[in-house]
DNA sequence: ATGACGATTTACT
DNA sequence: GTAAATCGTCATA
């Protein structure tokens, strides 16, 4: 972005992509989320996972599965899907592709950049020690949290909302990355092993494993 | 109606 | 390293 540009949002095209593309392409960029009354949270996505959908043993829509719970997933790209997890997390994804395809990014680790103290006060309930400015949107139900993301955000639309969106960073060059095998989804089979998640190698925020 | 299970986080030994 | 917290959702009956 130049000087004196306005942050531009990625266009539908992009979130039509398939979830790698989309995966990929949104490190760097920075999710922002306005608050009811009117604050802006916003931070520099640095790790992110994708599940491709009706193949990927991972993914809540593994073999077409649709029900209440992953509606959304089935919507068109730049929708989100926010579900509830462990009886006390929520998590953020964008889902991927056209109508009907049920592919995902869901969003683990930003780099704070606005509204940090905000995020403080959302991370503060039920944790001993505050969370200091790596930390506090480090992991995928910590960035919920921060940004106060629940389910009554599941099914907005990236694209139009002003609620909840996505700006477009800075490129980030392919050194700058690492690519992993995905967290917390042992369950999967052959699909544990695949390496879908990207994080920005050098950020300090990325959730750890 | 019941039971098992998480795309997690935190605290503790 | 292990365990607990905590409950909506879904499959089974």
């Amino acid at each position: 972005m130049r000087r004196g540009d306005l942050p531009r949002r990625p266009t539908r095209r992009f979130f039509r992509q398939d979830a790698v593309r989309v995966a990929r392409g949104l490190i760097g960029a920075t999710l922002v989320r306005v608050l009811p009354d009117g604050e802006r949270l916003a931070g520099i996505i640095v790790e992110t996972e994708a599940y491709l959908g009706v193949r990927d043993r991972a993914s809540h829509a593994f073999e077409g599965r649709r029900t209440r719970r992953n509606e959304s997933m089935y919507a068109r790209g730049g929708t989100a899907y926010v579900y509830f997890t462990y009886g006390m997390h929520y998590c953020l994804n964008v889902v991927c592709g056209g109508e009907g395809e049920p592919a995902a990014v869901l969003l683990r680790a930003l780099e704070p950049s606005e509204g940090q103290d905000r995020m403080r006060e959302h991370r503060a309930s039920g944790t001993r020690r505050p969370a200091g400015h790596e930390a506090l949107c480090r992991g995928p139900g910590n960035l919920a949290r921060a940004l106060a993301v629940d389910r009554s955000l599941d099914g907005v639309d990236l694209c139009t909302s002003q609620t909840l969106f996505v700006e477009i960073g800075s490129p980030v060059p392919a050194s700058r990355l690492r690519r992993t095998p995905r967290v917390g989804v042992g369950y999967a089979g052959a699909w544990a092993g695949r390496r879908l998640r990207w994080f920005m190698r050098d950020s300090r925020c990325v959730s750890g494993r």
